[in-house]
DNA sequence: CCTATTTATCATATATTCATGATTAATACA
DNA sequence: TGTATTAATCATGAATATATGATAAATAGG
């Protein structure tokens, strides 16, 4: 569905959000949670970290944090960095063709465009604090 | 969102349902109807074939059709041979985990379950035949 | 049987994604 | 200033997706 990489950038996010808090947390530490490769996931908290979601530190004490509450942070922000698909213009295409939409519409188009909107609006939605939020029980994350 | 894969083998059933039934169609037409490599559509149609969606016949005369009805072929067994992922037992996990269910549930388990009913809905219900079907003016596929 | 036509398959090339290991740069703190 | 700690970056590799060109195999029709 989603690419890896979006994947362990969703599933970092939540635990900074859920185990976060009390200052920065180490990639080395994410990555051993979550069970990702440790280098891979800097470049992924790094892309985040551009794109302002995330705050980042070096040194003694550094790491990555939220820049913002979790309530405040749209999931659509995490993965925009790397699913540029998802917000294309095309509204991504169920044929792959270029133009696509209501006035130029693939076969596909119409009975797509309902299942493209519930995806968008749970991305644009729904917060990281949502997810965080979930009762103890279902906190579960890597 | 879906493989490039994927989208050639939609973008060619539904030329198939709505250009074909007058006998087998050859792969280079479809191909260039398309504007999709020759050699690689090749191989997708051939897939659909194993699976029994389509009937391919080689030799003068030869080509792709579909092999019933085009109300009777749902997205879902186009997709399938191309997109594992999709019906995978964990629901397409949003942050990747191996297990994901109603019982041992990711942060966003609850949340993204109706999204992805709604996407799995989508491609089960819906038939070749309904976007074959569509009007006219919303008939073009390339 | 021969030939043209067509799918099927093979070998290979290119691009992208995913991943690892080594090095560099910044920072805190003694 | 020096050293340990940490993210940032670089170089590289492996796996997969996408694509191309050549050849093989099947078939229709003379």
């Amino acid at each position: 569905m989603l690419s890896q990489t979006t994947e362990y950038a969703l599933a970092a996010a939540v635990h900074l959000a859920v185990k976060g808090g009390g200052g920065p947390v180490r990639v080395d530490d994410i990555a051993e949670e979550l069970g990702v490769p440790r280098n891979y996931l800097s470049k992924i908290l790094h892309a985040l970290a551009r794109v302002g979601v995330l705050n980042s530190t070096r040194g003694p004490g550094g790491g990555f944090e939220l820049a913002r509450d979790a309530s405040e942070i749209r999931l659509s922000e995490l993965v925009q960095p790397f699913e540029p698909a998802l917000t294309r213009s095309n509204g991504g295409c169920l044929l792959g063709r270029e133009r696509c939409g209501d006035d130029d519409p693939c076969a596909a188009h119409s009975r797509w465009k309902d299942v493209r909107a519930t995806i968008d609006t749970f991305f644009s939605d729904t917060t990281l604090g949502d997810l965080a939020q979930t009762r103890p029980a279902e906190r579960s994350v890597g």
